[in-house]
DNA sequence: TTAGGGTTAG
């Protein structure tokens, strides 16, 4: 705060001497940083700031060994810059998610050393890695040891570890590390809420249950992100019945249904096929007085598009704009096509997203349409959002479909260039371009 | 980054 402060001073008083340079903008000098070779120094005279450098570090998010290199750079050869617990933690991610552990441990060090962290948001970057990359045990471990590394253990603490366990699907460890240590942990609604949801996400409702079930029986009251958070889980496992008699059982008992138990209850109906139940439900919430979200729209429009027809999925999107609501990516997403990606941009003001690019590399690639389909990849390469894994994947897939040997040697480049880029190909992925060239 | 709702996904 008072740093922020201080700085505000500055810049205006230097904003007042007409001293101030054109702020330093994150996109020219990632794309320098893209362009140069690795042992090139850094622009000099830049204003370094911890918001300048947390841009810099998230738009090289997909090009790990130069972000983590621009970060060393900044860390060593800038004597009066010091980097902020934030870029640490990001360059943390980016580390541990090309699994460089020495590194991830040597920037633990360093932050310790600089007396600005370890934090617990650092602790759980480092420990989701792990679990994602099917290490569950290590991020058990961490959580355990994180006070010898000069951070305390609380209910918080345990409180993420579980939820991170239980979103890489570790549901099993983290209900064992629930019952071993919620005692001591003095364990919550909080906690309990991330192991029902755990269990829902793996599609096992009757645990959900039961742990409901052990909540009320220890004097824990359910609140109504536990009811919302069941109500997905029924419809996530396809127990459309149970859903909808929770949903009704939900009104009936006034638990005080919110957005997220419309939206819930709207897309888990129509994407299981109950579309005019669907509809209902969003017409009901209306009448309730309950304001819709643009997630719930795009609930709606996503239902429309998959279960009835596009053009009623247009007469929401419209009725959606009427009502002065800001479509974003994801609404754009689901009415695929270049016009649309055309539209979210010129009129949207709404850049696209990796995810709108990977769709529409995926949609040209399936159907045979390479060059449309590495157009957008170059246009990916140089705009906002660089190419991620399953960009990739996908695209070299693509390579795949025409059964052309040119299509090969691209698929090798591409191969070359992710590795390059920190990404680690399946083996599937590999063997697949090796025979290809061969 | 202490929990729940919209991209595509089993």
């Amino acid at each position: 705060m008072n740093r922020l402060f201080i700085k505000s001073l500055c810049t205006s008083s230097a904003a007042a001497a007409n001293l101030k340079p054109p702020p330093p903008d994150p996109a020219a000098i990632s794309n320098l940083i893209l362009s140069s070779p690795i042992q090139s120094p850094l622009p000099s005279n830049t204003p370094w700031t911890p918001h300048l450098v947390n841009s810099i570090l998230k738009r090289l998010w997909n090009h790990g060994p130069k972000a983590l290199h621009f970060f060393h750079l900044l860390d060593r050869r800038h004597r009066n810059y010091i980097h902020s617990p934030s870029s640490f933690n990001l360059a943390i991610d980016i580390a541990a998610r090309l699994h460089l552990h020495t590194t991830v441990w040597s920037l633990i060090r360093r932050m310790r050393s600089l007396r600005i962290g370890p934090s617990p948001k650092t602790f759980a970057i480092v420990a989701e890695r792990f679990a994602s990359s099917g290490k569950p045990d290590k991020a058990v471990n961490l959580f355990l040891n994180m006070h010898e590394h000069g951070c305390s253990q609380d209910l918080a603490s345990f409180n993420t570890i579980l939820d991170v366990l239980c979103k890489s699907k570790r549901v099993e460890k983290a209900y064992e590390l629930f019952k071993d240590l919620r005692g001591r942990f003095s364990a919550d609604v909080v906690t309990y809420n991330v192991i029902v949801n755990g269990w829902c996400l793996i599609k096992r409702t009757p645990k959900a249950l039961e742990v409901l079930k052990e909540m009320v029986e220890r004097g824990i009251s359910p609140n109504l992100t536990t009811y919302n958070t069941m109500l997905k889980g029924f419809f996530r496992s396809g127990q459309v019945r149970q859903g909808w008699e929770f949903f009704l059982e939900m009104k009936k008992r006034n638990c005080g249904v919110d957005v997220v138990t419309y939206t819930t209850a709207v897309h888990g109906l129509g994407v299981s096929g109950e579309v005019k139940r669907a509809k209902k439900v969003f017409d009901e919430m209306l009448r309730e007085g309950v304001l819709p979200s643009v997630a719930t729209y795009n609930a709606l429009i996503q239902v429309m598009c998959k279960k009835d027809s596009v053009e009623n999925a247009v007469l929401v999107f419209e009725e959606m704009l009427r009502k002065g609501y800001e479509p974003n990516v994801t609404t754009y997403n689901f009415t695929r096509g270049e016009e649309m990606m055309r539209r979210m941009e010129e009129e949207g003001g709404c850049e696209a997203s990796f995810q709108t690019y990977n769709m529409m590399i995926r949609y040209y690639s399936e159907c045979g349409e390479v060059e449309k389909a590495l157009g957008l990849f170059e246009r990916m390469g140089s705009g906002g959002c660089l190419p991620n894994l399953d960009t990739y994947n996908i695209l070299i897939s693509g390579m795949f479909v025409r059964k052309r040997s040119e299509d090969m040697v691209v698929a090798g480049k591409l191969l070359l260039q992710m590795v390059e880029r920190g990404f680690v190909p399946r083996r599937f992925t590999f063997n697949r371009v090796l025979n290809g060239l061969l």
